[in-house]
DNA sequence: CGAGCCGTTGAGGGGATTCAAGCTCAGTGG
DNA sequence: CCACTGAGCTTGAATCCCCTCAACGGCTCG
């Protein structure tokens, strides 16, 4: 690993979370790429890099927030429990995205965070965002960004994914895992439950959908299981076929 | 109408918008309701408080945004159309929220948002808030307050409002429909098809819905249209009978 | 008073659920 | 080495809920 293209005032100093910093691919994409070198200088001290595996839950609803992170690699869900007791899944958040926004305002979590793959954060205290958030302007206007974005795919996910039928939303639900799809074009199979959480349908449904689009050449399981190709060509087809 | 309760300071400013945003019952709960009265001072020119006939749209998706509206009156819906060419409802405002913040980031309006009833609005101009933004930080935190808000209750209605039986949906839709209700009791009834809209079901079966529930005294609708009562008890005793 | 919108109700069909049974595959221990 | 096991996936059959298509009544308004 090279350090040859960080400039040289962050190379030395001496703190080790200041490099894997100035080296994170995602910081330029990421809430703190708003901050300058000096900022940046500042933060490494306060910031971890913890890792969970699949299925490891990285908060709560309901919890206290003292944190928000950033993901840096892998899949996040968001997840609430309906009164009925069946569990429903919201949303989905992959690198470069911010999450637990709320512990910012001092509220508490309003969904579960579960990683779906295992993912790689970067864990920003609340009270440090509190401090530059007073000096820095672009770095609020950075988070205002990030609240948007997130309502704005939470109403997408109403859109595409929690209307039409069971076939329209997998389609949808393929395109969007696409979407997330890493270089050699593979994308993260979700297992059938999960699916059926997301599109509001049952283990079954999901199952027979996915079969039938295996059937069709529209995917491809990979072995290894949670991994999937995906023939965007051949989706876009299908579903205009929905419509017509 | 008395101005005896205002400070004297605001009654006299000479722009005529001052009493109204002095008198505004909203306001404390608003956005501006962050700011002091000598910030209040410099705002009133800048203001409008438009109104809009039920069904009028306020923005479009899309639109450049050049202003944010606070919601003084009324319920605001938002609304998208899915590539299938149907609306989709995706969540309501009404008195004391914030619409359109997407114009403070300089990005189109994400949806559309039309009048459901007669709606009263305050008009704030994108750049006026950039402006105030700089100097009172309150303003911000309530900016991000009022973000998360909308998050959070898009999730809701992801979870509530597009999960379960038909049965189920209505109910959960009433029950937010009542606490959007006014001091006698009566609250707003949406149209048939656009309770259809919200929950993602045909007009036909939000009608069957609602004429069963009716018959079995849930909800009682109201002369003049358009407005119910609902049994908030008997709602709820229907609504433990369904998980049973 | 006819036109149009909105709400209601019925009949029939279809898609999703429910219930149930096998299947594959990885991990375990005899 | 391989039967055993359990989790996840698939498939079938019956049922049911919701959609579709259709007709009709009340109401407002030109």
């Amino acid at each position: 690993m090279s350090t040859a293209r960080l400039p040289l005032y962050l190379v030395d100093t001496g703190h080790p979370q200041a490099r894997v910093c100035a080296e994170c691919g995602v910081r330029s994409g990421a809430l703190f790429g708003a901050l300058d070198a000096a900022g940046l200088e500042r933060i490494h001290a306060h910031i971890a890099a913890p890792v969970r595996a699949a299925g490891e839950r990285i908060y709560a609803r309901g919890e206290a927030g003292t944190a928000v992170y950033t993901v840096r690699a892998g899949i996040v869900r968001f997840e609430r429990v309906t009164e009925g007791g069946s569990r429903r899944i919201l949303r989905l958040a992959s690198r470069g995205d911010l999450i637990g926004q709320e512990a910012l305002l001092a509220r508490p979590y309003s969904d579960d965070a579960v990683a779906c793959t295992e993912v790689e954060l970067c864990r920003i205290p609340q009270d440090l965002v509190d401090t530059l958030g007073s000096e820095a302007a672009a770095l609020r206007r950075e988070l205002m960004l990030r609240w948007q974005r997130a309502l704005d795919e939470a109403e997408s996910w109403s859109t595409d994914l929690a209307a039409g039928s069971a076939r329209r939303r997998t389609l949808k639900l393929l395109q969007l895992l696409a979407r997330h799809a890493d270089a050699d074009g593979g994308s993260w199979m979700p297992r059938r439950d999960e699916i059926g959480d997301m599109l509001d349908v049952t283990v079954e449904t999901a199952s027979r959908q996915i079969s039938q689009l295996r059937r069709d050449g529209v995917v491809e399981l990979l072995p290894g299981g949670r991994r999937a190709r995906v023939d965007l060509a051949a989706l876009q087809r299908v579903l205009d076929d929905e419509d017509a």
